[in-house]
RNA sequence: GGAGGGGUGGCCGAGCGGUCAAUGGCAGCAGACUGUAAAUCUGCCGGGUUUUCCCUACGUUGGUUCAAAUCCAACCCCCUCCA
């Protein structure tokens, strides 16, 4: 369908639609005025992760075509501890550890959303602002009523969970009836009219729309994205070494470009849409790209994405380190280094020292496997010592310096 | 509270007294081929080391045994049914 406000017809045209509760409705509401809507983020983590970045751009549309975004971190929830998954140790995190991690949370969102008082600045809330405060006995008279639970049974999260024999504790079931207060708050405090949020947040967001509407007799939307596979249906996100992680404390700006560069072919016109601000009639254009050509593409895509989370600047050293290591078989700048005394280091410490092996044992692996290079010739000898600088490589990818000194 | 089933390496899942650091599969890493892609084939895939050696590991703690992931006991947790 052809939206009429801004908004939409930028989701659409990008590929961030999957579902809206009343599409119309809302196109209607973006045409008219202002919308708030929010997302919200866990804080768990000291950094978000590229499975966040769909959600943290759409928001940045939202506030570019003139709404007001509100960042919802779930201080509240968080401090509970998340009891999904059948490890039931996961550590609850204090208050002073989720407080740092708001703190470079906010960082984060600082690049992508303009924070501020005015009608359409971003703002920020934390969950535990209201949430630690509920009493039970009312809240449940409040609220709990309006919950069916045989309605809740046929929820995709909790349905599943039941289906597979997994174990689904109160305290999880209850999640999306404190998701759906979130929303109520914001829509008393901010007017909040829409969330969004991933394809597995419909459940948890129509509850928040229903809630609004009973409670408050107002109308409320909702909006979820599509998940975003790799074209080979794996979950987009992981490196060698982890989530991408989109705070630099968290993953050096060269790694995050380089996870960029390394997307697959058929992915390249779907993530210059979703996470760069490339104009799409230049997309078509590297999305016509044949064979190795693509290459330009998959550098205009990091080039982009990395300007983005991390500033132009990182993302220019980025790339100039990675056209300097792979293309001119220097070794670049922004490389990981380690810098060695006056002895010199063996090759096994300075491959785990660089965080090139995780272990020693897994160093000599690679070395009897062909996989380790010291200025790009392929090394055997596991015992061998490094006297000075060089460059170490291990396959075609992950290279790093030692620094004389 | 009762009865039954179950807890194994990042995940799934075999093993059910020695030959078990533990079959398979997935994920991951490396090699070959390429384009820092995909697919395919090959190797690796707990840690250490002076590599037919030593640690650590099959929910937890004890016990039986020359020997336990495997048997016994207690405890913890999960699932199903009953109350």
């Amino acid at each position: 369908m052809t939206y009429k406000s801004e908004f939409l017809r930028v989701l659409d045209e990008r590929g961030y639609l999957h579902q809206i509760t009343d599409a119309d409705a809302l196109d209607a509401a973006a045409v008219a005025g202002v919308v708030p809507a929010y997302v919200g983020f866990d804080c768990t983590a000291p950094s978000l992760h590229i499975g966040n970045l769909v959600s943290i751009m759409m928001l940045r549309k939202l506030q570019q075509s003139g709404h007001k975004p509100i960042v919802l971190l779930g201080g509240g929830t968080t401090k509970v501890g998340d009891p999904s998954g059948k490890d039931a140790g996961r550590q609850l995190l204090d208050d002073s550890r989720i407080a740092g991690n708001m703190a470079t949370i906010k960082r984060i969102f600082e690049r992508f959303l303009v924070f501020g008082d005015g009608p359409t600045d971003a703002v920020m809330v934390n969950n535990a602002d209201w949430l630690d405060k509920l009493e039970y006995i009312p809240f449940l008279r409040d609220i709990g009523r309006h919950f069916s639970i045989n309605r809740m049974l046929t929820f995709d999260s909790v349905k599943l969970r039941l289906d597979r024999e997994q174990p689904l504790s109160f305290l999880e079931f209850n999640y999306m009836i404190l998701q759906a207060y979130d929303y109520l708050e914001l829509s008393r405090r901010f007017g909040c009219r829409l969330q969004m949020g991933g394809s597995d947040q419909w459940g948890n967001i129509v509850n928040g729309t229903d809630l609004i509407r009973r409670v408050d007799s107002k109308d409320a939307f909702g909006l979820t994205t599509p998940l975003i596979t790799t074209s080979d249906g794996a979950k987009m996100g992981k490196t060698a070494n982890g989530a991408v992680w989109l705070h630099e404390d968290s993953l050096p700006s060269y790694d995050y470009w380089q996870f960029w560069r390394n997307t697959q072919d058929a992915d390249v016109g779907k993530f210059m849409r979703l996470f760069t601000e490339i104009p799409e009639a230049e997309i078509r254009r590297y999305e016509a790209l044949e064979g190795a050509e693509i290459n330009t593409a998959k550098k205009a895509l990091a080039d982009a994405a990395t300007a983005l989370c991390r500033g132009p600047e990182a993302a220019a050293a980025a790339a100039e380190t990675a056209r300097a290591t792979f293309e001119a078989g220097e070794a670049g700048g922004d490389l990981p280094s380690l810098s060695i005394g006056a002895d010199g280091i063996g090759l096994l410490d300075a491959l785990v020292g660089l965080n090139m092996a995780a272990s020693k044992g897994e160093a000599r692996r690679l070395i009897r496997g062909g996989g380790v290079k010291v200025d790009d010739v392929t090394v055997s000898d596991e015992a061998l010592h490094l006297p000075g600088a060089a460059k170490l490589s291990v396959g075609k990818k992950r290279h790093g310096v030692l620094v004389a000194g």
